[in-house]
DNA sequence: CCATCCATGTAATTCGTTACATGATTAT
DNA sequence: ATAATCATGTAACGAATTACATGGATGG
């Protein structure tokens, strides 16, 4: 459900036609998601349907037929409900991120606490993650399969570290002050 | 398609049933990726179908019915033609895990050149970021509104770096000597 | 004039998710 | 007894991917 979250967000930001929202999907959700232009332009016509956006057929002089799509305030409301709506499954990093991109345009919204709660999860994930490292492939020289094993395990450390460490740099950025 | 690749690897280390497979999904697979039961029983049936494991219907004394899957030697053929095809998309990171699992029971097949090409998309995506980064978001005071798009960015500079920091650890594990 | 880009869509297939359903075994 | 766990599936739906298709505008 989120991708629609996500265009709207973008289209907040400027105006669009799908063709650009493909190609870009805006230049910071691309970074971390990048959606087909038939997905696009599915859910920008069911938004259209539902009457949070306006698609203003702007043919512009010339004759090439392009729609230009426009945040309606019902498609506004949406978003800022959705925004306030904590997620907090270990996988809801994305919808995090777009909540972020979304508290930039539109001010704060509540998303620091959703913020904090994740980080207890991942927290919790990376000690499960320790753990097992210390159960497994400590103390003792490792065989190739083994090392290698630890590796796959090791990514997993990695990801939730990093990612533990950005979401404590962004932390303060949402005190609300 | 990579689900029946890490059903393969799994079921390689360990013959096991589906719902075995649902709840674990392999202790390393499951950090990464997890799988429902339908989605596991789906791709085990196919499998079987295809000739690339055998179900040994095994109600062990008691009357349960149960069907230990094990891989048989197209199965194993298939494994080993995936890993030793090279996928070099950025977002083949789960099927390169997968891979290194595998390399953990097979021994060497090459994953090591995969890896090496991943590096270099991975170096060059962060190249841009931090392009980005240089262009927008540095030498002056931000607004509370860039300060969040500059975190935005940020999750995908620290995401990449981890990542390459992990890879480059990993590479010296797959050097075939 | 021809290639590339802009721009939008339909159709088919596959994949993932959720709900529903069944029944045996084990633990309390 | 009965609740929880083991174990396997069908069915329906929605989402994502891929292929196919069209045509105007722009640049060389």
């Amino acid at each position: 459900m989120s991708i629609q979250h996500a265009l709207l967000v973008s289209l907040l930001e400027r105006p669009s036609t799908g063709y650009e929202l493909a190609n870009r999907f805006d230049r910071s959700i691309g970074y971390f998601w990048q959606a087909t232009h038939q997905q696009i332009y599915r859910e920008l016509a069911r938004m259209a349907k539902k009457g949070w956006l306006r698609a203003e057929d702007a043919p512009e002089g010339g004759k090439r037929r392009r729609k230009i799509y426009h945040v309606l305030p019902a498609g506004r409301s949406a978003l800022i409900e959705w925004v306030k709506t904590p997620e907090l499954s270990l996988e809801s990093t994305r919808g995090l991120l777009i909540k972020l991109r979304a508290e930039a345009t539109l001010g704060p919204l509540g998303v620091e606490d959703e913020l904090r709660e994740l980080i207890e999860q991942h927290e919790a994930r990376l000690h499960v993650y320790r753990n097992i490292e210390r159960r497994d492939f400590s103390g003792r020289p490792l065989t190739r399969a083994q090392r290698l094993q630890y590796a796959v395990l090791r990514s997993g450390i990695v990801r939730e570290e990093s990612w533990l460490h950005w979401a404590r740099e962004v932390l303060p950025l949402l005190a609300t002050d």
